[in-house]
DNA sequence: CTAAACCTTCCCTTTATGGTAAGGTCAATG
DNA sequence: CATTGACCTTACCATAAAGGGAAGGTTTAG
């Protein structure tokens, strides 16, 4: 099949597809004489691996080795579950920056009073008194 | 005073110095027959102002607003309420999608054994069997 | 044969933060 | 005076992920 119909079973946009090729996490695609992409099952199957991966928020370089481990059936689970857990530190990590962001933030907004007036304590905050 | 000394008393990198000038977030400054930038503690104050909304997660185009209503005394502080609001919309979104990926890692990983052997259920769950 | 739909590569855009290169300026020191 | 080192300038490149759009070749249906 072409890219166009790969790109539509497994739901990757076919810009992607070139770029997962480009980037080496997909093999590289066969090609009928005009240059067109040739596909596979096989191929929408990979595609949608990678997809699944994108959603759980692992960066192309982590895939890239999920992929290769996927398909080498001596790996050790232990390896993946390093990608895994350094992934989920990582998320974590983001996820306490933002939430303290958001602590200040809500504090920030619930008092000010949001009106006409000029006299703001997020802009007064922002203005950093506190240094 | 130079480039090199704002940038010292802001804690801002000089490197940002000039890009935030590029940006219109803080005015052009003025130059020496030289070239060289000058600065006053007035732009120290003002890329203090810019830092610390870097640090609480605005973009470079929120922060122009919030340093533009920030040195218009008449604005109004509805006006700064509703950019802030905005963003912790935006922050809040942003945790719940990473959180929900924490959800789903932290469970796949409790579930793998992580030893030598190969089979696994986080490439097990990768693999899409639910689709 | 032509027009639509599809494919190709190449460059551009976004967001924020810098690295590095090539070169001009300034101040101190020998 | 000349040199050296610290500082400044602009300009280009890189990151990460997802595409937009151009310019052009191919295929297929009418």
């Amino acid at each position: 099949m072409n890219i166009g119909e790969v790109s539509k079973l497994a739901d990757v946009n076919s810009k992607m597809v070139r770029r997962y090729e480009s980037l080496g996490i997909i093999p590289k695609a066969g090609r009928t004489d005009a240059g067109y992409r040739q596909y596979s099952q096989n191929d929408v199957h990979v595609l949608r691996f990678v997809k699944r991966s994108r959603e759980l928020g692992f960066s192309m370089k982590d895939i890239k080795q999920l992929v290769s481990l996927w398909k080498n059936k001596s790996r050790s689970s232990v390896q993946v579950k390093s990608i895994a857990t350094k992934h989920i530190d990582e998320l974590q990590k983001k996820v306490n920056e933002i939430q303290a962001m958001l602590n200040t933030l809500n504090h920030l907004v619930k008092n000010c009073h949001g009106d006409q007036r000029p006299d703001c304590p997020i802009l007064d905050e922002l203005n950093c008194h506190h240094e």
